[in-house]
RNA sequence: GGCCCCUUCGUCUAGCGGUCUAGGACGCGGCCCUUUCACGGCUGAAACACGGGUUCGAUUCCCGUAGGGGUCACCA
């Protein structure tokens, strides 16, 4: 067994590779790493894993950074970039060489893939066969393209104590001389990454469950140069609503996607999120604070869960509920500005400020939001959906003729006078005050649902109510 | 295929040998509130994958079976 790094300070990191959007299960793995760090009063760390030149882009680079600092995990120090670490992470190659702990393999990829087809023909295991692992150097044809591979213990297991997924015991024999530094002298990630987490001090590296593999073969590397062990945690992944990998249409989106596109709340991303995978009694919406004191790397169960849109988008409501209104009006406007193809004016963004508290409790998601308060700046003649057209079928044309009339005598354009002066309406008619209500909503709102009528009447002031009125009543003339 | 991992209501989970006639949440059904839709309140249906052990006693421990997943690159 290597050293120990239980008893240093924690230090985690979270090392996506910028060849797409963070995604939400990286997102996740992120969480926690914050979490735990936070919880202990350690360190989190970013690191930009962009070994891969061809694949790694500046965009992927930007929205992976965006998306952390939308879920509010910031991290300590500057964010660390793979690739320029690259002639560090040649210089431990080269030395676990001179040291004997590696070996310079000439194999050419036609070779290698000979060989895997005659493994897979034969049914054996693929791996490399380690056939220059034990040559001698001059046995090298001179001049040709060379990789470093490291020279792994064949025999004996090794186990690593998981602090999610227990002890995992594996035969050294099931591992093969994995490259280190590839012909063009160039790391590979399996060096990058354990010479990375050693420079950068990580005591604890949780990520995904897919590199629980890895970590046996970078096990290998680490004790080769004599460095600590680092304590693992490998969380499981996140799945589909239908038990299967996450795809496009399960919401494997970046997160910019849960923001933009599907209008959720950081919160409560954070908090679904957090709540995959790991609970804490019948604790349901836990605050960042509550989570940094509660969470522990340890309680993360070990089975993969499946995601949940519908909880998620409970959740946001929640949120959204619990929001402050100026803020809520302020991240809606753009939507609305982008529905209507025109800037909010001052006065329109103080209305709909104004209208929050009767608007939110309607919606999941701030898309909805957005939706629920489009009649509220909706150019006269508004238009009508197709409830709303219903509802001024027949009678109710008269019904919404009298409510105009008693509306234009309210003395004072407030809540309880408004009440009054519909619900007059209503009792002189003998009917009940939906019947007046509903063809009101429709000619107010153009839609079948709204906010309390009320409430609408009041936020759209008097004259802009009166006016809408009298557009219907006069287009219903016309159809007359 | 080899190796590794996983398995409590439809879903996320609580449970860490007796407290389980298995708790909470989302979703679903019903009722209440109500001018619509929501919100809110109450309420109902709904699970320990299967088979062996260990034990006085297993959802909890062990072993199989089945099902699911991960991984086996000069990608990360």
């Amino acid at each position: 067994m290597g050293a120990s790094t239980e008893n240093r300070p924690v230090v985690t990191r979270f090392a996506p590779s910028p060849t797409g959007f963070l995604h939400i299960g990286g997102a996740r793995t992120a969480l926690f790493s914050w979490l735990y760090a936070r919880h202990h009063g350690g360190k989190f760390l970013l690191r930009i894993e962009d070994t891969d030149r061809a694949r790694s882009t500046d965009a992927a680079i930007d929205a992976i950074i965006d998306g952390m600092k939308w879920l509010e995990l910031d991290w300590d120090g500057d964010v660390v970039f793979q690739f320029s670490r690259a002639a560090r992470h040649a210089e431990v190659a080269h030395k676990l060489l001179s040291d004997g702990n590696a070996y310079k393999c000439y194999a050419t990829p036609e070779e290698l893939t000979e060989m895997r087809e005659a493994q897979k023909a034969a049914k054996l295991p693929i791996r490399y066969d380690g056939r220059w692992r034990d040559r001698d150097p001059s046995e090298a044809p001179a001049g040709a393209p060379f990789v470093i591979r490291l020279k792994a213990p064949q025999d004996g297991a090794v186990t690593i104590s998981d602090r999610v997924q227990g002890d995992v015991t594996v035969n050294n024999a099931e591992l093969d001389d994995f490259i280190l530094l590839r012909s063009d002298g160039t790391p590979t990630y399996m060096l990058s990454v354990v010479v990375d987490d050693y420079d950068m001090g990580v005591t604890h590296v949780i990520r995904g469950d897919d590199h629980l593999n890895n970590a046996f073969r970078q096990l290998a590397l680490i004790r080769a140069m004599g460095w600590p062990d680092p304590i693992y945690a490998h969380v499981p992944l996140i799945y589909g609503a239908d038990g299967t990998k996450l795809s496009k249409r399960h919401g494997a989106l970046g997160v910019d996607a849960y923001r933009d596109e599907l209008g959720f709340l950081s919160e409560a991303l954070n908090n679904y999120l957090l709540r995959l995978g790991w609970g804490h009694g019948d604790d349901e919406i836990i605050s960042r604070e509550q989570a940094t004191l509660w969470f522990n790397i340890d309680d993360v169960g070990r089975a993969p869960s499946r995601f949940d849109f519908k909880k998620l988008e409970n959740l946001n409501g929640h949120y959204m509920r619990e929001a402050n209104d100026a803020h809520l009006a302020v991240i809606t406007a753009p939507r609305l500005e982008g529905r209507f193809n025109r800037k909010l004016s001052s006065d329109e963004a103080d209305l709909l400020a104004k209208a929050m508290p009767v608007l939110k409790p309607r919606a999941k998601t701030m898309v909805e939001l957005a939706e629920g308060a489009e009649f509220l700046f909706a150019l006269a003649p508004i238009s009508l959906d197709e409830k709303a057209k219903n509802l001024l079928e027949g009678d109710a044309i008269v019904l919404l003729g009298k409510a105009h009339e008693a509306l234009t005598r309210v003395p004072v354009w407030e809540i309880e006078a408004l009440e009054e002066s519909v619900k007059g309406v209503a009792e002189e008619a003998n009917i009940g005050l939906g019947k007046v209500a509903q063809p009101l909503r429709a000619a107010l709102t153009g839609r079948g649902t709204s906010p309390g009528i009320f409430d609408v009447l009041v936020l759209l002031g008097k004259n802009e109510s009166l006016a809408r009125i009298s557009d219907c009543l006069g287009v219903s003339r016309l159809n007359a």
